[in-house]
DNA sequence: GTGTATATGTTATAACATAACGGAATACGC
DNA sequence: GCGTATTCCGTTATGTTATAACATATACAC
């Protein structure tokens, strides 16, 4: 498969798939978690959509494969990859989307465009909010962090 | 009524309550928006309760109050209020919540325990996220930023 | 093999949200 | 006032997202 282009720039799809996925196994054995079928399964699909999916869709897929036909087992095999990092749920969507950056410990940040809905994953960085939450007193463990707007090929053209 | 302890610090709620009331209805005439009601009910329910709520909860209110039984009702209320500002929903909890500062336009943020449900708001301001988005060319209509973690007062205390 | 922990299958239901239509109330130009 | 346009509300029905609870199966340590 060739190049497309996704999250606002082209990259070599079939290669990040295949790397996302035997990073996320090897991370797996070295934190004594299992990599099951189903869950390595529900990972794959959504790096191939790469883009954010519905708990439902993702079903959907999975029980056209013989994985699963109940929600419980798509909501399970995602929580986990949640947990792991390796996929990120969309607050906004009521989405998961396979994670940019599965390698590194970080705080994402996304965007959503709500002309294509493309999801594109960011570095999110303190900000005044998260300083203005430890002058508060209040102790963070997780953030949202997303935006919503039009990507730049969704953006109208100026006229001349 | 006196003073309780509310988004992690006391102030006058009947006050807040009543001031943030008289400041919409001023803004909706001021728009050529009509603060019927039902909306008023159910700003002031969201007021009152001065926590997230749930469409469903605030329906409840509204049924007991024979202000509207059927989902529709509330959601179009609470629509209402999230577009003109006086009220925020937090994406993390498929809730509804008075916002605390309804005078000026702002980039709310949002401070979630999750031991204790409180919700707080700040101000957020632009971080490198932003400027990331600006960079890739994405335009950001609207961000969802909230913070998951512990409260001041539902974190362990340290054992001397 | 027995016990323990983990994962999956399944049923049922909870919780959240909106489309679509008809009718009532309101605003407004005249 | 009166007609008309618009906005809002009531209701039916349904769609979408998510989880509790319990049964079954698998893996592994001992």
């Amino acid at each position: 498969m060739s190049s497309t282009p996704i999250g606002f720039t082209a990259h070599d799809h079939a290669h990040c798939v295949k790397s996302a996925l035997s990073t996320a196994q090897a991370v797996c054995s070295q934190r004594g978690v299992q990599m099951t079928p189903v869950r390595l399964r529900t990972f794959e699909i959504l790096l191939e959509e790469h883009a954010a999916m519905g708990a439902y869709n993702v079903l959907a897929r999975l029980n056209s494969e013989g994985l699963g036909s109940k929600p419980p087992v798509a909501y399970r095999a995602l929580g986990f990859l949640v947990d792991q990092g390796f996929v990120h749920r969309i607050e906004r969507l009521n989405a998961f989307i396979a994670c940019a950056h599965p390698e590194d410990a970080h705080n994402p940040a996304f965007m959503i465009c709500r002309s294509c809905g493309t999801v594109a994953e960011a570095q999110a960085q303190s900000g005044t909010f998260v300083q203005s939450a430890a002058q508060t007193g209040f102790q963070i463990e997780q953030t949202v962090i997303e935006a919503e707007g039009l990507c730049p090929s969704c953006q109208p053209e100026v006229q001349p």
